[in-house]
DNA sequence: TGCCAGGCCCTCTTTAGGGCCTT
């Protein structure tokens, strides 16, 4: 999207969806990890409609590794309220829309894990903007969140690593990959069902795909 | 006490190994 900011990339007709990312105590609710931040933006027709962002007790001290990579401290989370009654709120706010995050699978896995033990369910879908990424943006250098926010002259004023911060980015990066598709493609206003197919498209078959969708949709 | 992930994707592949992403 070049220097343009998502206000002024056209984008109209997109799918409302949450963009959310948990900061944890570690990478595996299987071995006991549990989330200490949540940050999510609510898009509609490619706007921020609104915001979600808390702390939450994970009731352990989380290690010095955590601290320094997030900034969020023991201090800060002793007088934060307990997972559970965030991730209640949290619950509340995804509703059933689909749900994006910067490699899903592993907001995916903690967003289940936490919801599993206050015995919430939720309808929404994950897509994945790394993996649709990695099939889009094959020139980049890599594709951490902050390389393609730099990538792709995303405006970022900001802490990286903090729940609402990296959220709100990978909303960016997801109304980018939609501008991409445009530009690149000529498709307008990708259907998440589209960015779904990406994702688990082989990379050698995704020109045939896209030129499928290119003349079908616009 | 201390152990410490999982899924995707490429390739010197499929009877496997290792890098990339996320904290």
């Amino acid at each position: 999207m070049g220097m343009m900011g998502i206000e002024e990339s056209g984008i109209k007709r997109a799918d409302t969806l949450i963009v959310l990312d948990f900061e944890t105590t570690g990478l595996s609710p299987d071995m006991g990890d549990r989330t200490i931040e949540v940050g999510a933006v609510k898009l509609v027709a490619g706007d921020v409609v609104e915001r979600f962002q808390a702390l939450m007790n994970p009731g352990m001290r989380i290690s010095g590794f955590i601290e320094s990579y997030t900034g969020i401290s023991n201090d800060m989370l002793d007088s934060a309220p307990p997972c559970g009654e965030v991730m209640a709120d949290f619950r509340a706010f995804i509703g059933d829309y689909n749900l994006v995050a910067h490699n899903a699978s592993f907001d995916k896995r903690f967003l289940d894990a936490e919801l599993s033990r206050i015995s919430h369910t939720y309808g929404g879908a994950f897509g994945c903007s790394l993996l649709v990424s990695r099939r889009l943006f094959t020139a980049a250098p890599n594709h951490k969140l902050g390389t393609l926010v730099d990538y792709l002259n995303i405006e970022a004023k900001g802490s990286f690593h903090r729940a609402l911060y990296d959220a709100e980015m990978t909303a960016k990066l997801w109304i980018g990959i939609l501008y991409k598709l445009r530009r690149s493609y000529g498709i307008d206003d990708a259907p998440f069902s589209l960015l779904q197919k990406i994702m688990k498209t082989p990379k050698k078959s995704l020109p045939s795909l896209l030129a499928r969708y290119s003349i079908e949709y616009s």
